[in-house]
RNA sequence: GGAGGAGUUCCCGAGCGGCCAAAGGGGGCAGACUGUAAAUCUGUUGUCACUGACUUCGGUGGUCCGAAUCCACCCUCCUCCA
């Protein structure tokens, strides 16, 4: 695709619950196209974490580069403000070598701040503060670590409910890092957008989406679930701050416990699996500019779209 | 056959004469969301003409001003004794 005159980077978003089809349609426009995926799953960052965040193997690839898979070790703890760093670069990348950026996943955090080209610069919390923050949280309550976010940023406070204490412990972090109220780091860390985006997404009824999640996670079983979260993830779970909290191996290393029968497990994998697919819907549906495609016909919807995007273009 | 125990709203489960459309949890549905986001959190969940009315706590009948709660009989399930 070419420069256009407004001097943004043209990209492709391919969003929509878990278990839509994002992988298969974004691999094809990809062909088509001559494009290259960026992944914007927040699991599938992790290495050798394959088959419990369906990371698309070899053969689902088709030869198609794929970026932002494997970036990170279980042990790390990732962030959006990593991803977008890193994927932003990836996108650059695949442009200037001509071919183009289709963003693939379902982290909606991800995708929004990558596309929204947000500025994550400000400094980053320390595991300190957070732990202190934390403590208090535990011994004196929720509504106390409220209270001492209400007396730095009032209107931050309000935005936040009390018993939401990771979001609280975050602002609190921030905005003591900063010096500044959150309105105006988040104001700073607004830039103009470097891409122009066409934001498509895989509809499908709520039904057929929740039976694709079950037979999905049955897949997995058989692919061997449990084999990779005793191996790669039991050894080092307290080391894994954010993979260990990840959908499939939170529930089997509850079984690895003794805390749910295996049956029990998988079942907790697919409920899991539904909520966070209602919790993508409804992200999904406040996006401004995003064209829901029919699972069916999807190809051949995109295509057109992203034909039309180029006659505007010109 | 005998002796106990239990049947509650989609599920589990509390309630044991009025403050009960009925705690709590789960599930469902809806929502929030800029540095852990596959996380975290919130609301809602009998019906309707919705600040009120109506139907509901295995069934039927009864006691009472008033019953999910008490009584009788019946049905189903569980445990123990035969």
């Amino acid at each position: 695709m070419e420069i256009n005159e407004t001097g943004k980077i043209p990209v492709i978003v391919v969003c929509g619950p878990t278990a839509c089809g994002k992988t298969g349609l974004g691999v094809e426009l990809a062909l088509e196209l001559g494009g290259e995926v960026v992944s914007a799953d927040s699991m599938q960052v992790y290495r050798r974490l394959d088959i419990g965040t369906a990371k698309p193997d070899a053969a689902e690839r088709r030869g198609v580069p794929h970026h932002m898979l494997d970036v990170a070790e279980p042990t790390e703890s990732y962030s959006v403000a990593r991803y977008c760093f890193e994927a932003g670069a990836a996108v650059r990348d695949i442009y200037s070598r001509g071919r183009l950026p289709i963003v693939v996943g379902g982290t909606g955090l991800y995708v929004d701040n990558l596309i929204a080209g947000t500025d994550f610069s400000a400094p980053q919390g320390n595991q300190e503060l957070r732990r202190e923050l934390n403590e208090i949280a535990l011994s004196q309550g929720a509504d106390r670590l409220h209270a001492m976010l209400r007396e730095l940023d009032a209107d931050e406070a309000e935005r936040i409910h009390p018993n939401n204490v990771k979001r609280v412990i975050r602002s609190i972090e921030l905005i003591r890092m900063t010096g500044e109220s959150r309105a105006s780091i988040n104001e700073k860390s607004r830039r103009p957008s470097p891409y122009r985006a066409l934001r498509l997404a895989i509809g499908r009824p709520r039904q057929e989406l929740y039976a694709r999640i079950d037979r999905r996670v049955d897949i997995m079983m058989e692919k061997g679930l449990e084999d990779e979260v005793r191996r790669e993830l039991l050894p080092i779970r307290d080391q894994a701050p954010t993979a260990g909290q990840a959908i499939g191996y939170k529930e089997m290393l509850e079984y690895f416990d003794s805390k749910a029968t295996l049956a029990q497990a998988v079942d907790n994998i697919k409920r899991a699996s539904r909520h966070y697919a209602k919790r993508q819907l409804t992200w999904l549906r406040r996006t401004p500019d995003l064209l829901w495609l029919e699972p069916e016909r999807a190809f051949e919807q995109a295509i057109d779209l992203i034909k039309d995007m180029k006659e505007r273009q010109q």
